[in-house]
DNA sequence: AAGCTAGCGGAGGGTTGCCTCCGGATGCAA
DNA sequence: TTGCATCCGGAGGCAACCCTCCGCTAGCTT
């Protein structure tokens, strides 16, 4: 199950007083930016020169670069998991459909963070749980109704769509029509619909 | 036109004394290695200790981080062009298939650098050029023969495959698995063949 | 074989980023 | 309001990397 609501909050404890908080806030959005914009190579200090920070409040809260990694990469995860709900009462080929549209969005920022991540992380290991677990059951739905292939596990479509998202397209349009493309080929052999 | 053999050289020209060619050598090498291991911030000084080479040898080659950079990737891009010769025996699909396999694999390793370029390069720009004129060829040939969809281009294609590419496998049957899958969402909505 | 020059290597100065440490500021409880 | 535990900021030492510069080496030519 793992409800988006109660998450394991095992890792990255948010600080408890309110300057404090606001602190780790900023730096989180900071550091997404940074990230986004630099690669996951950004300067820690500009990391917290962005935030309106002390470098030692960013080095207080993530003693880490991977800390921040982390922490900015499981604040992600959890709106996409988040964003699953109420796709259950759509037709079961468009909650697919629109769910992976969101997962596309949600790539498209993260592939220098998951590019860090990947090599040993439990933390992404749980993410990648949280993931399956909010997205398997749309595409089992789609399979037991017959619009998507059998031949292929929910982890094929991930890859798909989080690999062709992470190229960068220079238009919405071009995006949206290989993303098209890449959805047909999930269709059975002799599709309905 | 831009044929495979007589490529535009007007950058990085290789130097004539025979040792100094033998180290312009073992630097794209070295490099090629080091940022496939380390990404594109690999340490210049490592590339150089690779290569069995002085730091100023590194330098008086490639003046240029980026310089580097492009020397690699137009190395690449050259083996990849030049593969597409001899596919034209193939019938269309599969000529076309085989050469997107090859692609797969030169993207693989090319993603950093690519990344790199992206932003501001006619080197970029160029190889693409290269790139199109030897696969784009063979994508019409397909369309022509009716085993391609004729709604996209072959843009469109080279982002599709570029991209699920760039997502590491952890086995090359999912990745076969997955490329498979794109490839279907290729062919015409009701495919023969 | 001998000379000329292209090419070599790596020491070293400058820059940038990492991370620690601690005196001072500030939210919160009583 | 007061007191204290928590949190802040940034100076500064350290390490890594960048790139230049120049005395020496070794291909190539005649």
């Amino acid at each position: 199950m793992t409800s988006a609501g109660q998450a394991p909050e095992v890792f990255a404890q948010r600080p408890k007083r309110a300057d404090a908080r606001r602190n780790y806030d900023a730096l989180i959005t900071a550091a997404r930016e940074a990230f986004a914009e630099n690669g996951a190579a950004a300067s820690l200090e500009d990391v917290a020169r962005r935030a309106s920070v002390g470098i030692g409040t960013l080095y207080r809260n993530f003693p880490t670069r991977r800390h921040l990694f982390e922490a900015v990469y499981v604040e992600e995860v959890r709106a996409l998991c988040h964003s699953a709900e109420g796709l259950a009462e759509l037709p079961p080929w468009d909650a697919l459909v629109a769910w992976l549209h969101r997962f596309v969005a949600y790539v498209a920022t993260k592939r220098a963070l998951a590019e860090q991540l990947l090599h040993d992380s439990e933390i992404f290991a749980s993410c990648r749980t949280e993931i399956f677990s909010a997205g398997e059951p749309l595409m089992r739905r789609a399979q037991t109704a017959g619009v998507v292939r059998d031949d292929i596990g929910f982890d094929d479509v991930v890859r798909l769509i989080s690999g062709l998202t992470m190229a960068q397209f220079p238009s919405p349009e071009q995006r949206d029509r290989v993303l098209g493309v890449a959805l047909d080929g999930l269709r059975p052999p002799a599709a309905p619909r």
